[in-house]
RNA sequence: CGGGGAGUAGUUCAGAUGGCUAGAACGCUGCGUUUGGGACGCAGAGGUCGCAGGUUCAAGUCCUGUCUCCCCGACCA
């Protein structure tokens, strides 16, 4: 990592992004609002996410579903704090037909075609799943229920930004019907967990998790659990929720079992989703000034090879090249050879550092001579030149490192800017200047929240070391306080 | 929805007090020379200056209207 501590706000995203993603402009004139198009090794990355993250959703017992994409909009007004939370910020299907204008040159909204009940494009599945939900459980022994969606969704949120708040984006959401308060409070916890070990085997981040405030919680949630992750400009990025749904949803969608001794009853519900955020957070967390760093595990190429060669030795260096090839995939996924010969050594050398590849292997004549390879590891840059005969091997073991080292760093990274503050006057002066976390003790009022929030822009993220038994006081209003929060100002 | 800024080539932008054929860099195409850290030379393609009116002999430039985008807040994963 540089020492520059370039932010990807100062950047403007555009160095770290531009070959992921890139700003949806399909319409003449205007861009389709908030929307990016992810272009081709932007999915790669995401393939790889759903690919580890849905290994572990199926571990868990989920099996995967899906559901429409349109939501009567009467499903949305039944439970009345999700409506609260959502109804306003959604995309309203209102007419089903176009037809040509009168000058031939267009089309316009048939406005014969008006539905009679408007469709709600979906901000999230639970009305729509959960109404289907009271049809299939009807007994004790059609629970736990439990599933999975990859989706997109649109909330028309009124700012975007990158990758991180677009219009609409592509996320997991599980859902889960449990028959006790008990059995689903552990589901909740369990999906938590989850995140969290994806995001540090996968992602090589670490991050702090915990029960969010009620303020923060999701519309409709007893509870809602969240993943905090630490970017390297020390903002907080929220990446996978968990929430406790408690009754209120199967109480207002007539989800009900009969128990064992014939009694009607209201099961407990959980869901949890992460999206294509992760990416952002996983950008924002590695990458240099150089571009992109990725993590092997999660790398759509994790070992590019580039041939050095002049049209003299070209068919004896590539002849070398796929021998080298060859023995690095007996053991590596994912490695590549950049053949081109339009662009110069230069170019590719750097090409692939914007891309993040974890590891790029360089052979010459030099080396097709002594019967080596140079190797490159992507984080550190560090270069050195091994054996033919260990490649494998040595390659395995750095990707392994750089992994590891990913990991060691965030996770430096991430205790390094978390401070316990003894008083306001601390508290302030962490949010002025360095920004990161802050533990400190609330008393759980929202007055004090919101007053902190408007004074330092700093919110709770979660609760930290919950149900220890710690007490202090109140940063804001001194009161006495059992609970310790973190605090961090949020993307 | 509030507060700022901006619309000129594929991209980033320059075009001062109106002036004649609208520019640069990067990118793109072709040819040649190159290739161990983003190559170079030459030749080319590419623009009704966001849109609609108006003022003027003359508008990218001035006026009016309008649309759109970007940044900062409120909302949120």
């Amino acid at each position: 990592m540089s020492d520059k501590g370039i932010t990807p706000r100062e950047k403007n995203y555009s160095q770290w992004y531009l070959d992921i993603i890139e700003r949806a402009e399909l319409a003449e004139n205007s861009s389709v609002r908030g929307c990016m198009v992810i272009k081709p090794y932007g999915y790669a990355i995401w393939e790889k996410i759903q690919e580890g993250l849905d290994r572990m959703i199926k571990e868990s017992g989920a099996k995967n579903v899906y559901f429409p994409l349109f939501i009567p909009k009467s499903f949305l007004s039944k439970e009345a704090s999700h409506i609260k939370g959502f109804a306003k910020e959604c995309a309203v299907v209102t007419h089903h037909r176009l037809r040509d204008t009168e000058d031939g040159k267009g089309v316009e909204v048939d406005p014969e075609s008006k539905l009679e009940e408007e469709l709600i494009i979906r901000p999230t599945s639970e009305t729509i799943m959960y109404d289907t939900f009271s049809r299939w459980i009807t007994s004790w022994r059609d629970l736990p229920l439990k599933i999975n969606q990859w989706a997109n969704i649109v909330r028309w949120e009124k700012r975007t930004r990158p990758f991180l708040r677009t219009t609409e984006f592509l996320w997991q959401e599980g859902h889960t019907v449990h028959l006790t308060h008990k059995e689903s409070k552990e589901e909740v916890l369990d999906r938590l967990n989850m995140y969290v070990e994806f995001g540090r085997q996968y992602l090589a981040m670490d991050m702090y998790f915990g029960k969010k405030s009620d303020s923060e919680k999701f519309a409709g949630a007893v509870d809602t659990y969240g993943v905090e992750a630490m970017m390297q400009d020390g903002k907080a990025l929220q990446f996978g929720t968990s929430h406790d749904l408690g009754q209120n949803f199967s109480k207002v969608f007539h989800i009900q079992y009969a128990d064992k001794k014939g009694e009607l009853k209201y099961p407990w519900q959980t869901s949890w989703g992460v999206s294509t955020r992760m990416i952002g957070a996983l950008v924002m967390t590695h990458s240099d000034d150089d571009g992109l760093v990725l993590p092997p595990s999660i790398a759509p190429i994790k070992v590019v090879i580039v041939p050095i060669f002049k049209d003299s030795n070209r068919e004896k260096v590539l002849r070398y090249t796929k021998d080298v090839y060859k023995e690095v995939s007996k053991k590596v996924e994912d490695v590549e050879i950049d053949e081109r010969d339009f662009v110069s050594v230069g170019f590719k050398f750097n090409e692939w550092e914007k891309k993040g590849v974890p590891i790029r292997i360089e052979i010459g004549e030099k080396e097709m001579n002594e019967g080596s390879l140079v190797v490159v590891r992507r984080d550190t840059l560090e270069r050195k030149s091994i054996k033919f005969g260990n490649a494998s091997d040595e390659v395995i073991s750095l990707l392994e490192q750089i992994q590891n080292s990913l990991y060691e760093k965030s996770k430096e990274l991430l205790v390094s800017k978390t401070h316990r503050v003894k008083n306001y006057e601390e508290f302030k002066e962490l949010f002025e200047k360095n920004k990161g976390f802050a533990l400190a003790y609330w008393c759980g009022s929202e007055e004090c929240e919101e007053n902190i929030k408007y004074e330092t822009k700093a919110t709770t993220r979660c609760l930290h070391r919950e149900g220890k038994s710690i007490s202090g006081e109140c940063i804001y209003c001194k009161n006495k306080s059992t609970e310790e929060w973190i605090f961090g100002k949020s993307y």
